[in-house]
DNA sequence: AAATTCATGTAAAGAGTTACATGATTTC
DNA sequence: GAAATCATGTAACTCTTTACATGAATTT
């Protein structure tokens, strides 16, 4: 009989596949934001503890107080049974078309605007900067791809590795449409 | 003596490039920020008549009255020289990283808690949606690849036609990635 | 006559960042 | 002894979405 129609916002999804994966503190949530699952959603500790009262107030979560340094009591989180049938349930439910908002597009859209030398070291230094997270991501995915559970659908690793791959890819091909946009900048500079 | 220290939002500049492009009413950048600038940056019209008043305000656009429709004056804006030099060196100043946001990888990095029959489909899903948004970027491609402007990197047809250019390559590769990941689900499956 | 589009605003609420606040434990 | 880390919260502000509000011109 359980309705389960809490009602849970993105924040609450990327906190219970965290905490789905292991229980955590507060704390260990906003450092474990950072890391891995950082790389495609992020929060800050000021959004994570409120969100976690609410996440148990509405039984998605339950926590069990334990020793730790601070003024206030340390609570470790898991996820209840409600809270993992809902994050289940949101994985496999509905596409809603979400609005993009991507900085390094929005930039290149007014490249027109500025002088071709500009324009030139901009995309240098887009490069630069999507190389660095490729060298991360291929280091992180070297460091998972070989364990066992990695090949198993419901074993977090394969999520893991899934994800990572999504990631190595899209970065490659940033690179290889900076090189591209280069290039075609480049060729206006001496046209034939 | 123009110091330009005005800071401007991020949905600023995205006003500023549309109207660099074309002296237009609030309500037509509304309409501009669906169709080709809302494949990488949104805003709904309750953000925009705001932000037009403090770009005003700020001096980084102008505006006329013009014959209309409605109850309260209709007003056409443009760039001025402060808006257009504001524009030119947001584009290819610092690039901060960004917190990234993005709720289809925040899903998959969950898929490990759904059956593999419920995964599969959510990523022919996926990939469905990718392919239909590939479609619409080939078919805006076409349309302006042939134009001459389209070469000239100080034309708007050229941050236009590489911007394109990114989202397709973008959306191939999600593609490529959803057929791998399929792949993987299957190996798993029938293990040799 | 009704519905849609043109046109511009404000209000309320949710999502997210930055800053403020506290205090114990551990490391240098 | 000072600095960093562990640990949890609130307050103020910005950004974004949804909803409310008005009214003329055009299309069905």
């Amino acid at each position: 009989m359980s309705d389960s129609g809490a009602t849970t916002s993105n924040l609450g999804f990327a906190i219970l596949g965290l905490l789905a994966r292991r229980a955590s503190t507060g704390y260990e949530v906003a450092q474990r934001m950072r890391q891995p699952i950082g790389y495609f959603w992020t929060a800050r500790h000021s959004q994570i503890y409120p969100e976690l009262n609410r996440l148990d107030a509405a039984g998605l979560v339950e926590h069990e107080v334990i020793d730790g340094a601070g003024p206030r009591p340390t609570k470790r989180y898991r996820t209840t049974r409600a809270g993992q049938d809902a994050l289940a349930a949101w994985v496999v439910g509905e596409l809603e078309p979400q609005p993009v908002r991507d900085l390094e597009v929005l930039r290149l859209w007014s490249l027109w605007t500025v002088e071709p030398d500009a324009a030139d070291d901009l995309v240098g230094r887009l490069e630069a900067a999507h190389r660095s997270v490729l060298d991360r991501y291929l280091d992180e995915l070297a460091e998972i791809a070989e364990e066992p559970g990695a090949r198993d659908p419901s074993n977090p690793l394969f999520a893991s590795r899934i994800t990572l791959e999504g990631g190595i890819r899209s970065r490659r091909t940033s690179l290889e449409w900076c090189a591209w946009m280069r290039a075609e900048l480049a060729a206006a500079g001496r046209p034939g």
